[in-house]
RNA sequence: GGGUGCUUAGCUCAGUUGGUUAGAGCGUCUCGUUUACACCGAGAAGGCCAGGGGUUCGAAUCCCUUAGCACCCACCA
C-alpha cells in the first residue's frame, strides 16, 4: 500500500466495479423497498455544489439502508427545466449573433438546437453523478421529457381537465416581455429598485388625487377604490367621473373595497383591472357584484402601449408613455408630488426582465375547486397530507425534518391561487389540446379528423416535475417497480424548492394515485462561499465539484459536504473543509496500511477476546459507536453521525489504541492483531456510506466482494467473547505513569526513570517490564518489595502498588506551584459548589437519582484531585 | 405588515426530549516524532453561550423582551 492515499488512482475504476456488480439494480437486493428518487437537476449546464450536497445525503442513505439489508432503488434523472433551458439557448444563440432565434429558426429548428444543447448537457451531468461515487441504478435513468414521462404528463393532463380542475381562463397574469411567455407567481424573484412615486389627479375636476409608480397604466383604469368604511369618499361611492386624462378619456367609478388601505396615501387606489393582480380581482368582484367595470388592455404582449391608448401614445414603450404621462401631468398641473420610494417589483427568475400584469388566456389548474366524487379541493389535500395524513390516515403522513418548514408550507398552501401551467416557449411538453373552429378536444391521442390545431403552449416544468416520484416508476403503466417502491420511501431537497416542487409532488400524487409521494423529506440548507454569499453565476464565485473531486477525491468531499452542518441551515463552503476532510480519509488509509502492512495474516475475524483493559476499552467503545451511529442515521444527524466515526476513528482508534497496540503486540501479538483487524473492518462499514471509495479499496484486502451490500455491521453490535485480562495491572499502572508525568508537567519526551516497589506484584512487574517501559515510554529504575519513598519524588498508588517518579526534569518549580494554587482554588470552588448542590434539600428531592448519583461520582473525583494537586504542592 | 431562522472559542459550526466545570474542525502557542500517517503525535491558551427579565433544585437549551443579521411570504397602490 502506498504511503498516501490518492484517489485518482483508485476512484473511476471502483466506480465501474460498483456497477458492473449490478448491486446498484434493486433486482439483485433482497429485502425490505426503499426508494429514492432524485431531484432532477437541470439541463441547463453542469451540477454545482448543491448538487453535490443532494448527492452526498442520498447516497449516504441509500448506502447505509442497502447495507442494512434493504432493497434499495435510487432513480437517477434530469428535468428538461423548460424555461430555463430554452432561455440559456436563447440567450446563447443571442450572443452568438442571433438577436431573434425564434423568429430566425422557427420552432421546429430552435427546439431541434435546445434538444441537442439538453443532450450534451445531459450528459455531462450523469458523469458528474457518478464522480461523487453515487450508486443511483443508471437502468432506470428518467428525463422529465423522455417518452415515458411524457406520457404521464399526457395522462395526468387529460384526468384534470375532465374533472374540471384544468380550465382555460382570461385572466391577468405575469407576463415577460423578454421571454414572451407567462410565468407562474412562484417564479417571479422580487428585486428592490428605486423607483418614483407620483400623486395626482385625473384631471382638474376629478375631486381627488391618487398615487402610482406607474403613470402609463392609468390610461386603463375604469374606476377608483377607497375602503368602504372611509368617510371622505362616502358620498363619491357608486358615481361614475368622467375625465380626460392625458389625452385619453377615461371612465372612472368609484367603488369600494376592503383592500385598500385607507392610511396609506390618500386612501384612494386607481384601479387598472388589465395591468395589476390586485386590480383585476376588483374588477372581478365586482362583475359578480352585477355591476361590470370596463378592462381596458394599454400594454401588449411587447411591452408597448396598445391601440386603446390612442393616437398620442400607441406604438410607445412602457419607459415612454411614462415620461410623457408624467410631463402632460406637470404641464396640466395636475401632478401633486413626487417621491423617491423604494419598491419591491416582480421580475422572471430566468429572463431576468420585469414582468407585467397582462390579460391573456391561459391555463390553469385549480386549486380551489372540490375534486368530482372526492368533496375535498386540491389545496386540502395538499395541506392534509402534512398534516394529518392523506384521507386523515396517520400511516400517510409527508414527515418533514426538520419541523419548521411546515409551518412555511401552510403559510404558502394558504396563499395559494390558481396556477398557471401554460407556457408560451416551445420547449416542453405540450398541451394536449386541439382546436376547430369552436371545437376543443383535450385527449393522450390526436384527434381524429382533419382541420384540428394543436394549442401551441407548452407546460410549466413543474407540471411534470410533480409527478416525478411516481413516473419515474413506470406510471401510468401498473409496473411492478410501481407496486413495489411506491409511495417512495425518502426524499431530500433543499428549502428553496419546497413550494416549486414538493407542494407539487403531494399535489399531484393525492389526486392522481390517491396516495403520499413520500414518507420523509429530509430540508437540506444552502451552501454559500467562505463569505457567506450565494453560489451564482454572476457573482462568478462558482466551484465546479468536479475540479474538487479531482483534487481530494470524492470521499473527502463528501464529507466536507455533511460534516458541521445542521438540517435546513444555510452552510459555507471552503476549500480548509476538505482538506480537513482529505486528511481524515488518508489517516483512515494509513491506520488500515499499517494494520495490514504489519499483521501476519490478514483475515477476517469473526469474534475477539479482550486481553487488557485497553481492548476491553476499545472494543466497548466501538460497541457504543455503532450504537450511536444506528440512532444518528435513523434520525437522518448525518453530520453526528460522520462526526461521531471520526472522533472514534482517530482519537481512540488510531491515536490511542494503535500505540498501545504496538506495545501489547510483543508479549501476544497474534490476540493483538485480531483485535486490530476485527475494528478495522468493521469500521470500514460503518465508514463505507460516507467514504465509499476509500473503504471500498481497503476492504480488497479482507474480501474479495464488494462491501456495498448487506453487511449487519453496520447495525450490529461486535461480538466479544469475555476475556481473561491479565493485563488490566499492567495498564493500570501505565496509566497511572502517564498521569503522573502529566501532572507534573514532565516533557514526555524525555524518559524519566520511575520506580515501581511493591511486595507481591514485584514479580509479575519484572515479568512485564519491557511491556510498561515501551507502553509508558519510561525507563523502569528498580523495582522493590519494600518501600522507602526516594528524595525529591512523588508518587501514585495503582491498586496496592505505590509507583514514585523522580522529580528531576521537572520545569520551573515556582511558576508550577503558583499554577498548581490556582488549580487548586478553582477545584475547590468547583468542591464546594457541589457539597452545596448535595446538601439542598430541595434538589435532593426533585432531581433524578441518575443526576445525583454522578454529582457524587463527579465530588469524588475532586476530592482525589484535590488531594492530589495539594501532595503535589507540597513536594514543589 | 406577517412569519421563520440565526447570534456559542480568533474563524467555520455542532450541542438530540432542560441534568450540572460547554464540544469539534481549522487557526495560534509549546514540546516531540521522521519504520502507519508532517495529510503526524503529546499538550496548552482561548467562551459571563448577543443584552435584559422570568420559570426551575438546575437553563446555551423553555417563556417574555430588546438589539443586530439573514431568509421567506404578502395586493402599500
Amino acid at each position: 500500500m502506498p504511503k498516501a492515499y490518492e484517489p485518482q488512482n483508485y476512484e473511476d475504476a471502483i466506480y465501474s466495479a460498483w456497477e458492473e456488480s449490478g448491486f446498484f439494480n434493486p433486482d439483485h437486493l433482497e429485502g425490505e423497498p426503499f426508494s429514492v428518487m432524485m431531484p432532477p437537476p437541470n439541463v441547463t449546464g453542469v451540477l454545482h455544489l448543491g448538487h453535490a450536497l443532494e448527492n452526498s445525503l442520498m447516497d449516504i442513505m441509500i448506502r447505509y439502508q442497502r447495507m442494512c439489508g434493504k432493497k434499495t432503488l435510487l432513480v437517477p434523472g434530469t428535468d428538461h427545466a423548460a424555461v430555463a433551458t430554452q432561455a440559456r439557448v436563447e440567450k446563447n444563440l443571442v450572443k452568438e449573433g442571433h438577436p431573434h432565434p425564434r423568429e430566425e429558426f422557427g420552432r421546429e429548428k430552435l427546439l431541434e438546437m435546445i434538444r441537442a444543447y439538453a443532450e450534451q448537457s445531459k450528459g455531462t451531468i450523469l458523469t458528474q453523478i457518478r464522480k461523487m461515487g453515487t450508486s443511483a441504478d443508471w437502468s432506470r435513468l428518467a428525463y422529465t421529457f423522455d417518452e415515458a414521462r411524457s406520457k404521464a404528463v399526457t395522462e395526468v393532463f387529460v384526468k384534470m381537465y375532465q374533472d374540471g380542475l384544468i380550465y382555460r381562463g382570461h385572466r391577468v397574469v405575469n407576463w415577460s416581455v423578454k421571454g414572451q411567455s407567462t410565468c407562474s407567481d412562484d417564479e417571479l424573484v422580487y428585486v428592490d429598485r428605486p423607483a418614483k412615486l407620483y400623486t395626482f389627479k385625473y384631471s382638474s375636476d376629478f375631486p381627488f388625487t391618487i398615487a402610482t409608480t406607474r403613470p402609463e397604466t392609468k390610461l386603463g383604469d375604469t374606476a377608483v377604490a377607497v375602503h368602504p368604511s372611509d368617510e371622505r369618499y362616502q358620498k363619491y361611492l357608486g358615481q361614475t367621473f368622467e375625465v380626460n386624462f392625458c389625452g385619453v378619456s377615461l371612465k372612472l367609478r368609484v367603488i369600494a373595497d376592503e383592500g385598500v388601505d385607507p392610511l396609506f396615501g390618500t386612501g384612494a387606489l386607481g384601479v387598472t383591472p388589465a395591468h395589476s393582480g390586485v386590480d383585476f380581482e376588483m374588477y372581478e368582484k365586482q362583475k359578480a357584484l352585477g355591476e361590470e367595470i370596463a378592462l381596458i388592455e394599454v400594454i401588449g404582449t411587447d411591452g408597448h402601449m396598445t391601440t386603446q391608448t390612442g393616437e398620442r401614445y400607441e406604438g410607445l414603450s412602457v419607459e415612454e408613455a411614462r415620461e410623457k404621462v408624467v410631463a402632460c401631468l406637470k404641464e396640466q398641473g395636475l401632478l401633486v408630488s413626487e417621491e423617491e420610494i423604494e419598491q419591491s417589483v416582480g421580475s422572471s427568475d430566468r429572463f431576468g426582465d420585469v414582468v407585467e400584469a397582462i390579460p391573456l388566456t391561459q391555463w390553469f389548474v385549480a386549486v380551489n375547486k372540490e375534486i368530482p366524487g372526492r368533496g375535498k379541493t386540491l389545496k386540502e389535500l395538499m395541506k392534509e397530507a402534512v398534516t394529518v395524513g392523506h384521507q386523515g390516515d396517520p400511516e400517510k403522513k409527508v414527515r418533514i425534518t426538520p419541523e419548521r418548514f411546515e409551518k412555511s408550507y401552510y403559510s404558502w398552501i394558504d396563499h395559494l391561487r390558481d396556477w398557471c401551467i401554460s407556457r408560451q416557449i416551445w420547449w416542453g411538453h405540450r398541451i394536449p389540446v386541439w382546436y376547430r373552429g369552436e371545437e376543443v378536444f383535450c385527449g393522450k391521442e390526436n384527434p381524429e379528423g382533419d382541420g384540428w390545431t394543436q394549442d401551441p403552449d407548452t407546460l410549466d416544468t413543474w407540471f411534470s416535475s410533480g409527478l416525478w416520484t411516481f413516473s419515474t416508476l413506470g406510471w401510468p403503466e401498473q409496473t411492478n417497480d410501481f407496486r413495489t417502491f411506491y409511495p417512495t420511501t425518502w426524499m431530500q431537497m433543499g428549502y428553496e424548492i419546497l413550494f416549486f416542487w414538493m407542494a407539487r409532488m403531494i399535489l399531484m400524487s393525492t389526486y392522481v394515485l390517491d396516495e403520499i409521494p413520500f414518507k420523509d423529506v429530509y430540508i437540506h440548507g444552502m451552501l454559500r462561499d467562505k463569505d457567506g454569499q450565494k453560489f451564482s453565476k454572476s457573482l462568478g464565485n462558482g466551484i465546479d465539484p468536479i475540479e474538487v473531486v479531482n483534487k481530494y477525491g470524492a470521499d473527502a468531499l463528501r464529507f466536507s459536504l455533511i460534516a458541521g452542518v445542521s438540517p435546513g441551515n444555510d452552510a459555507k463552503f471552503y476549500e480548509e473543509k476538505v482538506e480537513a476532510g482529505q486528511h481524515l480519509v488518508n489517516k483512515l488509509w494509513n491506520i488500515s496500511r499499517f494494520v495490514l502492512t504489519s499483521v501476519e495474516n490478514v483475515q477476517a475475524v469473526a469474534s475477539v477476546k479482550p486481553q487488557t483493559a485497553a481492548d476491553q476499552w476499545i472494543l466497548s467503545r466501538f460497541s457504543e459507536v455503532v450504537e450511536k451511529m444506528t440512532l444518528n442515521m435513523k434520525n437522518y444527524e448525518f453530520s453526528a453521525a460522520g462526526e461521531l466515526l471520526r472522533d472514534f476513528t482517530w482519537n481512540d482508534f488510531a491515536d490511542w489504541y494503535l500505540e498501545i497496540a504496538k506495545g501489547q503486540r510483543q508479549t501476544d501479538k497474534e490476540k493483538t492483531d485480531a483485535i486490530l483487524l476485527f475494528i478495522l473492518e468493521r469500521l470500514l462499514v460503518l465508514w463505507h456510506p460516507f467514504m465509499p471509495f476509500v473503504t471500498e479499496e481497503i476492504w480488497k484486502q479482507f474480501e474479495t466482494d464488494t462491501m456495498m451490500i448487506i453487511h449487519p455491521w453496520v447495525t450490529d453490535l461486535p461480538s466479544v467473547e469475555e476475556g481473561e485480562n491479565k493485563f488490566t495491572f499492567v495498564q493500570d499502572c501505565i496509566v497511572a505513569i502517564r498521569n503522573l508525568r502529566a501532572q507534573y508537567k514532565v516533557e514526555p519526551a524525555k524518559f524519566i526513570e520511575a520506580v515501581i516497589v511493591h511486595k507481591d506484584k514485584a514479580l509479575f512487574l519484572r515479568e512485564q517490564e519491557a511491556l510498561i517501559k515501551q507502553l509508558a515510554r519510561i525507563n523502569i529504575l528498580k523495582i522493590e518489595e519494600s518501600a522507602e519513598q526516594p528524595e525529591g519524588s512523588v508518587s501514585t498508588i495503582v491498586g496496592d502498588v505505590k509507583i514514585f517518579v523522580p522529580l528531576a526534569g521537572l520545569v520551573d518549580g515556582e511558576k508550577e506551584k503558583a499554577k498548581l494554587e490556582k488549580e487548586r482554588q478553582e477545584v475547590e470552588q468547583y468542591l464546594a459548589s457541589l457539597e452545596q448542590k448535595l446538601s439542598n434539600r430541595d434538589f435532593l428531592s426533585k432531581a433524578p437519582e441518575q443526576v445525583v448519583e454522578s454529582l457524587k461520582e463527579k465530588k469524588k473525583e475532586a476530592e482525589k484531585k484535590l488531594n492530589t494537586i495539594i501532595e503535589q504542592i507540597n513536594f514543589l
